[in-house]
DNA sequence: TAGGCCTGACTGATCAATCAGTCAAACCCG
DNA sequence: CGGGTTTGACTGATTGATCAGTCAGGCCTA
């Protein structure tokens, strides 16, 4: 009788089919995954699956729901821990908003196409989106408000939604960028984020700073 | 299954395969889309999909085959029109990328949500891509080149691909932006246009900047 | 402690529905 | 008439989902 198995059996399965799901979703896409597939890669019995979650639909937001909240967590420690004040907050920020997502693969791994699928997403990822996302977007918008000279909330959001879009280019990378390039292989993952890094803060102050001389225009105007 | 044949009579059937097809693949994707419900939409049988086209895959090729040509030809001619020395060479070549995949409808368009897929999409979408449009994005990397200071090669196809995803992130778009800025209705698409064009040009200025100043150091040391 | 009971976890078999694709026959126009 | 075009009817395969039923182990009672 070993100690450990004292601990609830069913745990570890919900866990194994969870993973399978989202490597099957992240490689198929949501009607291109197949519940059967799923279930043998989870080694389970296809009814298992229904009989934990009910639905291919529920499995497919309990999926998003677990990476998600990893990726809000780290990315509100990351983004708690900037000094708004601080010369290198919006490179800081960026950063803070970039990496969970990539994950420590890279942008290589098996939730990185789910991600970028629910920002393209159809309507199904919509609602999804605003109810495991919105909340920490809400949160970066805000710090980028503050961080950034001359920003107000409409240019904020803005420049969040389009470094998010900067971010998916590079995520699921697929050699694409190296075959533009007239390169063999590829660049290392430190080196894309930190090119990325650089185009958003870059992207973002060019934002504010032609918002910022609309608006004066405007004053001046009226 | 006539081929590339020269018989221009069922052109209008064809045509409106190609509509109901596009449609019906923006909206529901490609495992989404039924060959049925696409048969339906064109109002002809689901067998004459097949024998125009000879399968879905083939139809969804065409789908993109199409609409990549007018994309490609009104982008090349656009970027065709820019002096690459004059002052805002950057911007107009940024908006040759970005207005004719939006389409006149600014986004909203069919073809907008099959285009994002193309960009975040899976190893169906990879040869896609680079068939029909790996060439006009050569031709962008190199005007790039040419017309940003202190860009190289690697860094124009890294400002290609950035910029891209800054586009789709507006594409298609559902209104999260609005929600995020706080408010309510839709922005304008120039305003949208605009925002975007800036915060690529913003980005891309950094990032060949960056660059620059990278292979400076390099160079100094050796 | 023994015995009956209950419940959560899990499965094989199977459901109706839908899928992409096929084919012979009918259509239509020159 | 003849060939490109179009269709209804059809196929086998696969889809997500449901079912009754098995099994192991905890719980309660006597």
């Amino acid at each position: 009788m070993p100690e450990d198995s004292l601990k609830p059996v069913a745990t570890d399965t919900v866990a194994k089919i969870l993973f399978a799901a989202e490597v099957e979703f992240s490689v198929r896409g949501f009607d291109g995954a197949a519940m059967k597939a799923i279930a043998r890669r989870a080694a389970v019995s296809q009814a298992l699956l229904h009989y934990h979650f009910g639905s291919k639909d529920r499995l497919y937001e309990a999926v998003i729901a677990q990476r998600s909240q990893t990726i809000n967590a780290e990315r509100l420690a990351l983004l708690g821990a900037v000094d708004r004040n601080a010369d290198h907050a919006l490179e800081r920020i960026l950063e803070a908003l970039f990496r969970p997502p990539l994950g420590p693969s890279g942008g290589q791994g098996t939730y990185t196409r789910i991600f970028s699928g629910l920002v393209v997403g159809q309507e199904r990822e919509r609602a999804l989106v605003r109810k495991h996302y919105d909340p920490t977007a809400l949160a970066f918008v805000a710090a980028l408000e503050d961080a950034v000279p001359g920003a107000d909330r409409a240019t904020a959001a803005m420049s969040y939604t389009l470094a998010l879009g900067a971010l998916i280019s590079v995520i699921g990378r697929d050699g694409r960028v190296e075959r533009l390039m007239g390169r063999r292989g590829m660049q290392s993952f430190d080196a894309v984020l930190g090119q990325l890094t650089c185009f958003a803060k870059g992207g973002v102050l060019a934002l504010a700073r032609e918002n910022q001389n609309n608006q004066n225009h405007k004053r001046r105007k009226s």
